[in-house]
DNA sequence: CTGATGCGTAACTTACTGGTTACGCTTTCG
DNA sequence: CGAAAGCGTAACCAGTAAGTTACGCATCAG
């Protein structure tokens, strides 16, 4: 999800869909990029659940989908609220002192593991 | 800045940095890739302004920076707060018929253009 | 029916991004 | 001082993503 809005073009789009519903047609206009670019922009914030759009006739209205951005939202809360905050500014300090010394003894890290299991080059690219 | 945003390494990283401050190898052991590899992770989040870091002795310590992300914060507000909602759902229908028959006469766009500028291939990518 | 219009897809090119290994520099320890 | 630790950078490779042109298909108008 977060890959489909990393493209300004895509910001763009969504931003012309807030508050307009739009044929393929009328968002390509709107840009110096082909046609054919446009329409995978809106195939990728299709599948990414952040658009949604409806045949009528030849033609095809894209309208934009608010709900699944609330997931984003949800990730920054968590990120600009922080948990402790003066916290480890001192307490911290001193565990990376003390760990840097434990280190030469045992290989081990005996940090918080903060889970990150097995993430390599597989797994990596998020499509949606 | 988005872009930054937008890996989910990279993600990750900012989400252990919330409650700690951590040194690069710190950062590189909890993931499965090369430490150059987050090497140059931090080094995209440190230019995209999301992280900082200070040189401690031979090791270096990495920091969150949460003001920038109020900026990608106010981007989604805005998307997900809609000017007027209920109004288009209706009234826009009727405009896009209209407007269908109109461009037989004028080629010129009768809608808002939505300042669009010009936009093409360069300027495209963003850095931070 | 026939031509034009509106969209999407295919095929291809190009550029960037992310990963890896190899290396160099600075700081610490024995 | 010399060896090792900790980081970053350079050089290189592979995969992806965005752009382009060409084309195919469906719908609407004459």
């Amino acid at each position: 999800m977060a890959g489909a809005v990393a493209d300004p073009v895509r910001r763009e789009i969504l931003l012309m869909l807030r508050d307009e519903r739009l044929t393929a047609g009328q968002v390509a206009e709107r840009f110096a990029i082909s046609r054919p670019a446009v329409s995978r922009h809106l195939r990728v914030l299709r599948e990414a659940g952040l658009v949604r759009d409806t045949a009528d006739g030849r033609r095809r209205v894209y309208e934009l989908v608010t709900a699944p951005l609330e997931e984003l939202a949800g990730w920054l809360g968590r990120l600009t609220a922080p948990a402790g905050w003066q916290h480890h500014l001192d307490a911290l300090e001193t565990e990376v002192h003390r760990t840097r010394r434990e280190r030469r003894a045992q290989p081990e890290r005996s940090e918080k593991p903060h889970e990150p299991g097995q993430r390599a080059q597989a797994e990596q690219r998020e499509s949606a």
